[in-house]
DNA sequence: GACACTAAGTTCACAAAATGAACAAATCAA
DNA sequence: TTGATTTGTTCATTTTGTGAACTTAGTGTC
């Protein structure tokens, strides 16, 4: 099996890409000779593999990587309908990508995924055999074990033990995770942060949902909690929210706020570009709204950046339209409201991402306890 | 020398106060055995001490604690005129005091703490040859490494080798660090908050501080800036800040600002009490002024609570008064601006503490060096 | 007070993990 | 072709930790 060392190797190469063993002994804090021995167990389980040859001056570096073929991961979103289902490999690209029926009952959703499962390995049987867990991505909190959903509104749950019983219907490892909380450690493992250690993810979906990498790992709040900047009160004393208080972000910048927003003022859109067209022609309502939304997300992301100096702001949106009003009065309310010593110093990357995100990140999860380990201490 | 594993076990007495091996080796993943050579090891050093017996049903379990008198830490505030000069043993215990004239250049500064540092120890010589290193607490920002000041509005500095420079004049080994963190690894290291592993504290002295525990590990962020919660803007577009933008937390709820405000009315006042007095009579300006710097202070908490969910707020005060309005009002304002879900989950511990808390995190940091190591991954 | 019972802590032979130094391998530069 | 240079392996040795048996120091009971 595999020992604290074989993770830890695995984790740095997660994080750094393909490595010589050299590399890998400084990067571990190891000696060449120990080096030397792990690799050559991962080769042997088929862990790793040499890709590329690096030449130089003396002898040349063979970098090991991850050999993609050695696990696969199922990944379901529960935040759809119907519920996007994709096998992945342990480089993370999506092989194969179903639907599933929705459903909010615990019991049938593991029927389904059991049920689906075949399909999902219909074009990939050798995967079958090779599969290394499922992951579900929900909205609402989970327990650190990755196995409760502690509670999520959207579903109408509190305390279901989702996990277990996927795993009894399954025979497969399955973890659960917060959908926001997924796509940070897809980021993590497979995305364009792969080697930041402190960054955090905003998300802009329906609604908007957030997440930090801490030191290298998620850092899940001490009740699963971190990250919910959606309900940050930023005008207080503000609309009701569905929550219970008033003034979230949630009621002014989620797109599910802006579009009812945009209904309300008679608008037809379906579309966050319909309204920046409509703005575009100069409409004050439209404009109005889309400043709002715009300056609200800035300072809710600049209070972020002011509290946790994250190396990194990911906003992932799966909506276009972001170049617009919306996106650039975002970007000048967090400039204009984070401190001017530090103003520019935080990259915003703004990144368009298919709504299969979920899944991927999902299948992330599974992946990361798969490979890396729970993420306790 | 002391291996990972004695830094280690250091580290858990330092969370859990004493334990028995055996508790020490569950805590630490080890056998028996290998617990019982770490702990002799350590009493042979002098680190610990059998402190008590437990008796119970079979043989008692003697507890193992630190031996305070192993080594002692200078801790020097440098946010205070004069600047007061503490010295205090392995037990965070304060065995000395007194004061040096505050200096802006820091080999005057380094100069004036070699020329104390005899007085600080004359009552107790035999803990001149046990200094463990000097701690130093600063406004401003400091690197990864605790040893340059990045900057400093307070001082005027920028890029300050201030640890080496003291170093150079003392052969101590020195660490610097920002006011609010350093009192946040005081609190973790020697007060309430041992053994929690996440939390944040708001420091409340003439401004606001703040700093973050993640992980049972000071949160220093990407730039050193995490918990800069005094900046987050709480009004926006609000009164001009010192620190160029505007309606920034600190403008309205920092004890200087407030006792600005009252002033500005005409009033007479010194400290907190004194405008919760007048408050008290039914002086609408005095009500005013203290229940917007409440409500915003509560805000500012509410949103990092969304944000962090940490396990703990530990609100440190070195102003009498918090009973009052101002107080009472931050509080409602957390309760109100916390997800329902939350509220009251995130337990808000307020503590009146004396003036000499930043020497005492100061000496914290030091002693955090020797101990358990410097705060890297 | 003798005896069993219980749990803490120690000892010791052994296993696992990592090291350091010597060495083999694979290239570039002259 | 030769030397320089850097990667990666091998192996004897050291370090770190384990498991099982053992010792120790108490409690509880008759």
């Amino acid at each position: 099996m595999l020992t604290a060392s074989h993770r830890q190797l695995l984790r740095v190469i997660s994080e750094s890409g393909p490595l010589s063993r050299t590399e890998m002994a400084v990067a571990l804090g190891l000696s060449k000779a120990a080096m030397s021995g792990l690799a050559r167990d991962l080769i042997d389980l088929g862990v790793l593999h040499e890709a590329g040859t690096i030449y130089g001056r003396g002898r040349p570096s063979i970098r090991l990587d991850l050999q993609p073929e050695w696990a696969f991961f199922a990944g379901i979103s529960l935040i759809q309908d119907p519920a996007p289902m994709i096998l992945c490999d342990l480089g993370g690209k999506v092989i194969a990508q179903i639907d599933m029926p929705l459903s909010r009952d615990p019991q049938t959703i593991a029927r389904l995924i059991a049920e689906r499962l075949p399909d999902l390995f219909k074009a990939h049987p050798h995967a079958a055999a090779k599969i290394g867990g499922i992951g579900i991505a929900l909205s609402g909190f989970v327990d650190e074990r990755q196995a409760t959903c502690i509670q999520s509104t959207l579903l109408n749950w509190q305390g279901v033990l989702l996990a277990q019983i996927i795993r009894e219907h399954t025979g497969i490892d399955t973890f659960i995770e917060n959908d926001a909380k997924a796509i940070a450690v897809h980021e993590k493992l497979f995305g364009s942060t792969r080697d930041q250690q402190n960054f955090s993810v905003v998300s802009l979906g329906d609604g908007i949902g957030c997440a930090h990498v801490i030191d290298g790992r998620l850092y899940r709040g001490n009740h699963g909690g971190a990250g919910e900047i959606a309900h940050c009160t930023v005008e207080p004393g503000g609309a009701p929210c569905r929550c219970g208080k008033r003034g979230c972000l949630d009621t002014i910048a989620s797109m599910n706020a802006i579009k009812e927003m945009a209904r309300a003022e008679g608008f037809a859109c379906t579309c966050l570009s319909d309204i920046e067209k409509i703005a575009s022609t100069g409409n004050a309502a439209a404009i109005n709204i889309l400043h709002r939304a715009g300056s609200a997300l800035g300072l809710a992301i600049a209070n972020l950046i002011q509290m946790n100096d994250p190396g990194l702001i990911l906003i992932t949106h799966t909506e276009d339209g972001l170049q617009g009003l919306f996106g650039t009065v975002m970007q000048q309310a967090i400039e204009t409201n984070v401190l001017p010593r530090y103003a520019g110093q935080t990259p915003i990357r703004l990144r368009r991402v298919s709504s299969d995100i979920w899944a991927r990140g999902a299948a992330s999860i599974a992946a990361h306890n798969f490979l890396i380990g729970p993420n306790i201490n």
